[in-house]
DNA sequence: AAATGTAGCAACCGCTGGTCC
DNA sequence: AGGACCAGCGGTTGCTACATT
C-alpha cells in the first residue's frame, strides 16, 4: 500500500492544499469519520464531504474509500463460483467496463472485480488456453483465438467480439457459461459463430475478410462504434424483455434460432445489426438485457 | 531462518464527460 | 464558446502476506 505521507507537490495554492491532503492507507479513525458522516448526511459533493467530515483527504479519495470499502451494502469475501461465472460472462459482453459489470453484481465494486479479473481469472483463462489443445488443427486455432480474445479483452476491442451476441452465453439452449473452475475444457461458445466455424463470413461482425492469424491485429470495432442501425426494429426484440421472464422466453427463441441456422434474419433487422457500420453500443439496450440479472434462476447471490 | 518470488488488493493517477457559470 | 469544477472510470502502482527455495 502507498505510504500515508503526501507526495508533497505544492506548486500553487491548489497544490498547497493538495499537499496537506493525506494519501495512502486509511486509518480506522478516518474510516469512522467518513462512515459516520456519510450515514448522517448522505452523499453530496465529495470535496464537501472531505471537508465537512474533518478529513484531510481529497474528495476523490473519500469517494473511492466509500465506494470500495465503507459502503454498507458491500459484500465482502471471496467471489463465489457463480459470481466468477457472471464476471466472465459479463466481461465477454462488456469488456473492461468494470463499473458496468459491478453494477450487475450486487455488493461488488468495480475495483474488486477488476482486481479479481486481473489477478485470478485472467491467469486461469490463460493457463487453460495453453493446457487444452484441441484434437485438430483448425479447432485448436479457433480455441486459441477464442481464448486469446477472451483473456485479452483487457483491450476492450477484442472483448467486443462477444458483444455481438449479448444474449447467448447465459440463455442459449444447451450452452453454459463456463465455470471458472472448468475453464480448461470449456470456453464460451464462440459467439456469432455460424455452423461452419468461427465468425462465419456471411453474418459475423467480421464479415468475410477476417484473418484469423493470431499475430495479426484482429479487427473489431470499438464498442462505442458498434451500433444498432435498425435500433428501432431491434428494440422490438429487446423491449419484449422488459421483464425477465419474457426476456428469457424471447431470448430463448432467439438463441434457438441461432442454434438452428445461426441466422437471425427472422428477427427483423437483426442481421443487419451485426453488420451495421455505425453501431453504437450505447444504443444497445444492455441495461434491459442485463437488468435483474440477480433473479436469474441459477444465480444465488447469497450463496457462499 | 533468511532470501526471494508471487498473488492479492487498496489506493492513486490520468483521463473523459457532464454541468454550471 | 470555453473554462472551472466535479464525478466517474479504467489502468497502474506498490505494499502486504503468503509461498517457495
Amino acid at each position: 500500500m502507498r505510504k500515508p505521507e503526501s507526495s508533497g507537490k505544492n506548486n500553487n495554492n491548489n497544490m498547497n492544499n493538495m499537499s496537506k491532503m493525506r494519501k495512502g492507507l486509511w486509518s480506522p479513525e478516518e474510516d469512522d469519520k467518513l462512515m459516520s458522516y456519510m450515514l448522517r448526511n448522505g452523499q453530496g459533493c465529495w470535496s464537501d464531504v472531505a471537508r465537512n467530515a474533518g478529513l484531510q483527504r481529497c474528495g476523490k479519495s473519500c469517494r473511492l474509500r466509500w465506494i470500495n470499502y465503507l459502503r454498507p451494502d458491500l459484500k465482502r469475501g471471496a467471489f463465489s463460483t457463480q459470481e466468477e461465472d457472471l464476471i466472465i460472462h459479463f466481461h465477454s459482453l462488456l469488456g473492461n467496463r468494470w463499473s458496468q459489470i459491478a453494477a450487475r453484481l450486487p455488493g461488488r465494486t468495480d475495483n474488486e472485480i477488476k482486481n479479481f479479473w486481473n489477478s485470478t481469472i485472467k491467469k486461469r483463462l490463460k493457463k487453460s488456453s495453453i493446457s487444452t489443445p484441441s484434437p485438430n488443427a483448425s479447432d485448436s486455432s479457433s480455441d486459441l483465438i477464442r481464448g486469446l480474445m477472451y483473456m485479452d479483452s483487457s483491450s476492450s476491442s477484442l472483448a467486443l467480439n462477444h458483444v455481438i451476441d449479448p444474449l447467448m452465453p447465459v440463455f442459449g439452449s444447451g450452452l453454459t457459461v463456463s465455470s471458472a473452475h472448468n475453464v480448461p475444457t470449456i470456453f464460451m461458445p464462440p459467439i456469432g459463430m455460424d455452423g461452419d466455424g468461427f465468425y462465419g463470413s456471411s453474418h459475423g461482425i467480421f464479415g468475410g475478410d477476417i484473418n484469423l492469424g493470431i499475430d495479426k491485429d484482429l479487427f473489431a470495432p470499438p464498442l462505442e462504434n458498434l451500433s444498432m442501425e435498425n435500433n428501432a426494429k431491434t428494440e422490438n426484440l429487446i423491449n419484449r424483455s422488459s421483464n425477465h421472464t419474457n426476456f428469457l422466453n424471447n431470448t430463448g427463441s432467439v438463441i434457438n434460432h441461432c442454434n438452428n441456422s445461426c441466422k437471425i434474419e427472422n428477427i427483423e433487422g437483426f442481421e443487419t445489426c451485426w453488420q451495421g457500420e455505425d453501431l453504437k453500443v450505447g444504443e444497445w439496450d444492455l441495461e434491459s438485457l442485463m437488468r435483474d440479472v440477480s433473479s436469474f434462476p441459477f444465480i444465488d447471490f447469497q450463496g457462499e
